[in-house]
DNA sequence: ATCAAATCGTGCGTATACACACGTTCTGCG
DNA sequence: CGCAGAACGTGTGTATACGCACGATTTGAT
């Protein structure tokens, strides 16, 4: 018999502790587990726009903004406007900031050790399969669940 | 072929979906998502310490004691100081809180609802005991992960 | 060409997450 | 009994998450 809420707070759970050692995993690197998933991010697809680069966190624009801040006094990623558009900023690792992606990287490599280990390979894929669909369900808010296929 | 970053990325996905889902359907009524987990610990053990509450969440005793300070004002919790223990300060829900809570729980059942139909009920159980299994093994830090059975 | 609507980034306010330091109280060992 | 160390709650500081409102710019429809 399964608690309705259970799953919800298992997830919740997951997350928490996943966030909590990935902190403090990078804690001698100057940086936070969110601003890794920020470099990662752009790593995956350079030259976006603040809101591109929110979408694809996901984040908040405005989240994502506070964290630029952060980023560039730090000098890991440099922001300049975009060329056809006055309104929107480009973001970019600088060299600095792709060298520093590449410790976390190494640094964190333990936790995803750690985390294959406790599950099968197989076992991975359904989650994997599972967690997207949850998250696919969870962000639309039509009541046709059909073409959400290939996010 | 799976990419080593996207378990823990759809990890984090699943989770600030509904966190952010939860926290707009709870907007009407004054709480917050978090609070509601506050509030759901709470009905399943009353009388909790500060601490107990918050190893039960699981969340940092600093943060629940910045929860309960607003849960408090809207008059939701109560604290007292604990019988036995004058450094201890216990926890217990108001008639009012439970009476929100119970909202709530309705307020939500849409989207458990939406969650559970994004997977079929046998996954479901799979999906619950893989999240479990990772949260123990990333929470321990020994490398012995064999005790880790009913928690 | 013009003007309303959409989009981009910014700034502000609130809530959460956690580390750390501090004072108080309890516990346990001698 | 007395005292060191552990445990509890508090307070502070930083980072994130998000909603909302604002000015500036771009887009789209006429």
């Amino acid at each position: 018999m399964l608690e309705k809420s259970e799953l919800p707070m298992a997830i919740r759970g997951v997350y928490l502790a996943l966030h909590r050692k990935t902190d403090a995993k990078f804690a001698d690197y100057g940086v936070t587990a969110d601003q890794f998933v920020l470099l990662a991010t752009l790593s995956r697809g350079h030259a976006l726009t603040q809101r591109e680069l929110a979408r694809r966190m996901p984040s908040d624009p405005s989240t994502v903004r506070a964290m630029l801040v952060l980023l560039e006094k730090q000098g890991l990623v440099e922001r300049e406007v975009h060329p056809s558009d006055s309104r929107a900023r480009t973001v970019a690792m600088t060299a600095a900031g792709k060298k520093k992606f590449k410790q976390l990287w190494r640094a964190s490599e333990t936790i995803r050790t750690q985390m294959f280990q406790a599950i099968e390979p197989d076992e991975a894929n359904v989650l994997l399969r599972l967690l997207k669909q949850l998250t696919d369900s969870l962000n639309n808010d039509t009541r046709t669940p059909s073409m959400a296929r290939n996010a």
